[in-house]
RNA sequence: CGGGGUGUGGCGCAGUCCGGUAGCGCGUCGGCUUUGGGAGCCGAAGGUCCCGGGUUCGAAUCCCGGCGCCCCGACCA
């Protein structure tokens, strides 16, 4: 980097931005195991955030948490075709413990669903059993030979939800309604707003009869997979003997779902909102809303403003904010700024001499708009009480830049192959074409543009008018889509 | 797994071509002075130069072998 203080700027070098801000934040460091990251404080109190807020919403739709184990028998995973030929090359395989070599390998999960089915088919019987609604935090394995901090590491946390219905109908609802759920976290508290849709058949989750998925735009433009929801049919029902009696008497297969968000997300909010400071957290999921700096030149000051400064915290607190002051020496006031900012706290209030005096505080918001100024001088009662609207304020602002930032790349109306190449090489985005649903042209796409079909757009995404002809030029489409390069 | 690069105090690097026993910046520690946008001065600590072998009076430097990491491609939440 240019210099040991300042990060890398994204127009620069957007990858080595990355990597920079996501180390100098302190969200996360590399660790001895190629390929796995360890999730520093203050990685893991954003992390910590998203998943208190998630299991709310999965408790409030009827979920309830378990936990199954890490060790999955190899045979297990070999029972559904498709899903072991899609996981099967990244595995990560236990073959020896206790000193001997084990009579059947053990796998460690890169997904749950034949454990969890296994145990499903031993607890379900009958329709009354029904739905079954659970939902596991844990830690996965996906043995990665290219990873990135947050992104793609071998190993991640996460959250999988699995459910069985007793109709497809009902499962595919619930797929669906995961979906939304999904995407009501990333709009509502990550201010990250996804385009969602169904997958491609290529694109689908090993298993799955379909998938569907939230799509968030970095600023790259580059699209983030960032939660899946998937309709499993009967594919493990099948393998798995998850059967139960019907209300009508009969012996039936159920259907399934299964859903998931991980740590990736991380890596999608500070590719959202980060910026050539540093991070940028959107004040919902911010370990720290507001950071107090008491400002002083001798000890008199000292103590009068780092009491303030307490005072200050804890009447915020009390509005059930979340606060913490600075009160550092041999930390210049200047250098704290730089700090926090790079960590992404929204608001920051300085308290110093002239403040007490003038019985006022200055606040400075982590993101400002053009016309809107460094800082801003209040009165104190009035500062502490508009706080809370403030960082509101700015939860909604982060949500309407970021949408504005997905429209403004996103190109529709496109016919050819060759447009896509084009935008694709003139910066990126999302592009938004008709498709006759053949393979071979969504192979030709790829190819030709590095840009992969990233879903089939959800009604309210599709353009006004529906696009008459597949982008490969040959047939009339059926549907349109979304391409753009992916992480 | 293929192609390229790189490995030197905690971090970033110079030194390697042309062999002579390791240096700079940042950080850390101590002291004093400081503190409203990345403080200053003085002092100090800290290194099996990735590992193994070879050449040499002598290797961070040359030779051979290995390993790690990074970047670029094929697969992926």
């Amino acid at each position: 980097m240019a210099d040991d203080k300042a990060l890398t700027p994204r127009s620069e070098d957007f990858a080595a931005w990355y990597n920079e801000v996501v180390l100098r934040a302190e969200l996360a460091d590399y660790s001895p195991v190629r390929g796995s990251m360890v999730i520093r404080p203050w990685g893991y109190a954003i992390w910590e955030n998203m998943q208190r807020a998630l299991d709310d919403m999965f408790k409030a739709t009827g979920h309830e948490n378990a936990y199954f184990p890490l060790l999955i028998p190899m045979s297990f995973i070999e029972k559904e075709k498709e899903h072991v030929e899609g996981f099967k090359p990244e595995l990560a395989v236990v073959t020896h413990a206790g000193g001997k070599e084990l009579d059947e390998p053990l796998v460690v999960r890169p997904t749950s669903e034949t454990v969890i089915m296994a145990m499903y088919a031993k607890w379900i019987q009958s329709y009354r059993d029904l739905p079954l609604l659970l939902n596991q935090w844990a830690n996965v394995m996906r043995w990665e030979l290219r990873t990135r901090l947050f992104l793609r590491t071998a190993e991640f946390l996460w959250q999988e939800g699995h459910t069985v219905h007793a109709t497809a109908e009902e499962a595919e609802e619930h797929t669906r309604r995961m979906l939304g759920v999904y995407r009501t976290f990333m709009e509502e508290w990550m201010a990250m707003p996804p385009v969602t849709g169904l997958k491609s058949e290529s694109e689908k989750f090993a298993g799955a009869v379909r998938s569907y998925s939230c799509e968030a735009m970095m600023q790259d433009n580059k699209a983030l997979q960032a939660g899946t929801s998937h309709f499993l049919g009967q594919n493990f029902s099948k393998q798995f003997e998850l059967r139960f009696q019907s209300e009508a008497g009969t012996e039936e297969y159920a259907w399934n779902t299964s859903w998931g968000v991980s740590t990736r997300l991380v890596g999608g909010l500070v590719m959202t909102h980060g910026d050539d400071q540093g991070i940028v957290c959107p004040p919902r999921l911010a370990p720290v809303q507001v950071i107090v700096v008491p400002i002083w030149r001798n000890d008199d000051q000292r103590q009068a403003v780092v009491d303030k400064a307490e005072a200050v915290r804890a009447a915020l607190a009390e509005r059930g904010l979340r606060v913490r002051v600075d009160a550092r020496e041999h930390v210049t006031p200047g250098a704290k700024y730089y700090e926090w900012e790079r960590k992404g706290v929204p608001l920051r209030i300085e308290i110093g001499p002239k403040d007490l005096e003038k019985g006022q505080l200055a606040l400075a918001k982590r993101v400002r708009g053009e016309d809107e100024p460094r800082k801003e001088f209040l009165p104190e009662a009035e500062a502490l009480a508009t706080v809370a609207e403030r960082l509101e304020a700015f939860q909604s602002e982060l949500l309407e830049r970021a949408r504005a930032r997905r429209e403004a790349n996103s190109h529709r109306g496109v016919t050819s192959i060759d447009e896509i190449a084009e935008i694709m090489d003139a910066g990126g985005g999302y592009v938004y074409t008709g498709w006759s649903g053949d393979p071979a042209v969504e192979q030709a796409v790829k190819e030709r543009t590095k840009a992969t079909l990233r879903c089939i757009p959800g009604e309210e995404f599709r353009s006004g008018t529906a696009p008459a002809r597949c982008v490969g030029g040959e047939k009339d489409a059926v549907m349109e889509v979304v391409w753009a390069r992916a992480y």
